[in-house]
DNA sequence: CCGACGCATCGACGGATGTCAATGCAATGG
DNA sequence: CCATTGCATTGACATCCGTCGATGCGTCGG
């Protein structure tokens, strides 16, 4: 059965801020920038295509093909979750991610979709 | 009159490759993830905004508003440029900066746009 | 119960990054 | 010419970040 999915502290909810359209204020700018920077290292989007072609995915599958430790996976899958781009659920001795989509899109949108 | 642009080597010309499509090689990982990190920081951020809302900017009127020392500004459109997404035209002794809006629409599509 | 397993956290280390003062270099204007 | 202006580069420094071994905590199987 499932259990409580893991909730980290989600980011701040500012409606559609957009790189494109006026200057952005400091506060936007800083919370766009903390999401970028999740998608800024080759871990993490080779583990964030993992899950999306998964669908679902354990963390225990993605330590062999990432070829890093569990250590390290972990620290990535948690600062991918801060950033709301995916969301683990743990079932039994297991965690189970998946993709955000809605965060998805608002980064996309945020570079003036 | 327009002189020579400025021209940084560009990013390697990867054609298309999406996070959520299929798991993401090594390589196309890397490159995306270098893109990504030049979004990664508010200054450049309320940089690539300055410019967009301009449409075209000079470097010497950035100073003021990112409220960034001269060199600081200098490196950060250094690094946009590298990641393609702005390109410099030099006028005379100014340098004015620009959108390179199929860049951003690459980085958008990686996404699963 | 107790050992094994999955995952998170901690501590440490090396490398990358943002920042600025100082300097260099090209272009302009008197 | 020479001083000035705009920008790039360098060097230095503090901080952040990715990585892993060691450790701790919950969960399952026997």
């Amino acid at each position: 059965m499932s259990t409580s999915s893991t909730q980290l502290e989600s980011p701040p909810v500012t409606c559609c801020p957009s790189v494109t359209a006026a200057p952005l204020g400091d506060a936007d700018a800083a919370v766009l920038a903390h999401t970028y920077a999740a998608l800024a290292d080759p871990v993490r989007l080779r583990l964030l295509s993992l899950i999306a072609s998964s669908g679902e995915m354990c963390s225990c599958d993605m330590v062999e093909p990432l070829a890093k430790s569990q250590p390290t996976v972990s620290h990535h899958t948690k600062i991918l979750a801060e950033a709301g781009l995916i969301t683990g659920d743990k079932r039994g001795r297991w965690v189970y991610w998946s993709v955000q989509p809605a965060r998805a899109d608002f980064v996309r949108q945020a570079l003036g979709g």
